[in-house]
DNA sequence: TTTTATTGTCTCATTTTGCGACAATAATAA
DNA sequence: TTATTATTGTCGCAAAATGAGACAATAAAA
C-alpha cells in the first residue's frame, strides 16, 4: 500500500484534521499492462528503503471506495475511465506489519506520534486494472522514488502480502477472460489479430493455435474490421481492428 | 447486517470497551440451503420493526475476516467446517442508512449516544456459504425475532443494499457453479443424480437435460456410486452417490 | 399380472475444437 | 525485374463435446 499524495495538508495538520480517512480501510491496485508480449504492472519504490509495493491508499470520509480507486488511478496514471474491477478483500490480521510501515515513516522523517493510525491494522480492498501501456507515464507519490512497470514474472520483493494480491489478480483475470472479453482492455484503439493474441497468451501463460483463435474472437462478433495498413514488415499486411461498435478514425 | 450475540457483555460495559470491533466494517453472509426444489437463504427478521436483512456482523480487532465470518455462521447454523467464498466488498457511502440503524436500535431500548459508532459508515465484505438444509436449525441473535430460510425468488424486503448484495451471491455462485463444482455442497452425504441435478437446476434458473446432465457429471470422475436404496417410488431404484474420495458408510 | 413412472444407458445428429494446409501478399534479396 | 521469405486469412478434416430422443430395466401401485 501507498499513500496517496493527494490531500497533502493532511500529512502536515493531522492533528487538525484527525479522521480524514477512514481508519483500517485500505486499498491496494494492480494495474495490468502489455509491451514487448508480456504482461507488466505498476511498482512503486519507497525513498531510502528498497521496499517495493503496490500503489493504494486510503478511502475519504465520503467517499465510495470504487471511486477512491478510480482517484488513486488518476494520479499515478493520469487516465480517467479506466477498465477496473474488485477481485478479494484481505482481511487477516497477519498481513499488516507495523514495522513495515514503521520503516517507511521513519526514512520520510515522519513522526510515529502522529501517525499512529497508519500502525494499526488494516483490511485492503485490491481491485486490478487494465491499461493501455503506451498512453501511461507513470507518476511516484510523495513518499516514492519511482512507480514503474515490472514484467509480473520477474517482480522485485513486495511488502505486505502484495505478493499474495498479485497472484490473485492474476488468477482472476485468467478466470474473467473468456468470460468477459477484457483483453482488449490492454491494446491501443487499433490492434492486429496477433497482437490479440499475443495478449490472450501473455495472460494465460500459454500458447495457442492461431486459427483456432481467430475464428473464436472473430465468431463473437464484437471485433471491428478496419483497413489494411502496410506495416514494413516482409509479409502480408494484417489487418486491424478495434474493439466495440464500428468507431470511425480519420 | 446482523449485531453479533456473542461478546454480550461488550453490549453491556460499551464504555469499558470503546473498541471491542473494527469501526467502518462489517460482513454479510448469503447463506445458501436447497429443499423441495428451491434454492433458499437465511434472512433475519429484527425486533419490533418489521425489518428483515442477513445475517452478519462486526470483527474483533485480532480477528481475520474470514474467521469472523465463520463465527458468525457458527452462531446462525451451528456448524463449522462450511463451504465459503467470499464475493464482493460494497463500499459506497450511500449503502449505508443511518435512520434504519437508528430504527432498529431504538426498537431495542439501546442508547443512541452509546451506540453511536453504529450509526457511521460502514462497508460490508460480503460472502456466501452453502449447507446442507438438513442439518441446521437456524438461530436468532440477541436483536431478532427469527433466522428463516425464505426462498431467493421470494424475498421480504431487506434493509440496506442487502438485496443487491444477494444478487450478486446468486450471480458469483452460478459462474462457479460449473468452475468450482460446487453444487454438491447444498446437499446431505448421499444423494440421487436427480437431486444434483435439480440444485444445478435451481442454481442456474433453467432446466436441463437428463441423460446430458448425467453423462457430464459422471465424466468428472468425483462422484463415488454406491448400492441402489429402495425409496419407496412406484420406479426402478437410482443409484446414491457420495462427493470425493471414496467414503464408507454403513 | 398388468400398468405406470422413473432410471441408466445408448445412439445419432449437430456443434465445437484442434491442427495442419494452402494461397495471398509485402518486403527483401538476387 | 524477378525470386525468396515470412506472415496472414481462410479452409478442410478429424476428433471431441453437446443436445435430444429412444429403449430396456425395475419398483411400486392398480
Amino acid at each position: 500500500m501507498v499513500f496517496s499524495n493527494y490531500p497533502t495538508y493532511f500529512w502536515k495538520n493531522y492533528i487538525m484534521q484527525p479522521i480524514e480517512y477512514l481508519k483500517h480501510i485500505a486499498f491496494d491496485s494492480v494495474i495490468f499492462g502489455f509491451s514487448g508480449e508480456k504482461l507488466k504492472i505498476l511498482v512503486m519504490k519507497y525513498h531510502n528503503t528498497g521496499l517495493y509495493a503496490l500503489p493504494g491508499g486510503f478511502v475519504r470520509l465520503e467517499e465510495n471506495i470504487n471511486d477512491a480507486v478510480r482517484r488513486g488511478l488518476k494520479e499515478r496514471t493520469g487516465l480517467d475511465n479506466i477498465y477496473l474491477e474488485q477481485f478479494y478483500t484481505f482481511g487477516d490480521v497477519a498481513r499488516f506489519k507495523p514495522e513495515v510501515m514503521q520503516t517507511i515513516l521513519e526514512s520520510n522523517h515522519l513522526s510515529l506520534e502522529k501517525y499512529h493510525w497508519l500502525l494499526d491494522r488494516f483490511i485492503s480492498v485490491a481491485y486490478y486494472a487494465l491499461i493501455n501501456y503506451k498512453e501511461v507515464v507513470p507518476q511516484p507519490d510523495a513518499l516514492s522514488d519511482s512507480c514503474d512497470w515490472y514484467d509480473v514474472e520477474q517482480l522485485p520483493p513486495l511488502i505486505f502480502d502484495h505478493k499474495e494480491v498479485v497472484e490473485k489478480a492474476l488468477q482472476t483475470l485468467r478466470e474473467n477472460l473468456e468470460k468477459k472479453l477484457v483483453g482488449m482492455n490492454l491494446l491501443p484503439n487499433l490492434f492486429t489479430m496477433k497482437e490479440l493474441q499475443q495478449v490472450y497468451e501473455a495472460i494465460l501463460g500459454e500458447k495457442l493455435h492461431r486459427g483456432t483463435f481467430q475464428r473464436k474472437i472473430l465468431s463473437l462478433g464484437i471485433l471491428n474490421r478496419h483497413e489494411k495498413q502496410f506495416l514494413g514488415a516482409a509479409n502480408k499486411a494484417p489487418f486491424l481492428y478495434s474493439f466495440g461498435p464500428i468507431l470511425e478514425l480519420k
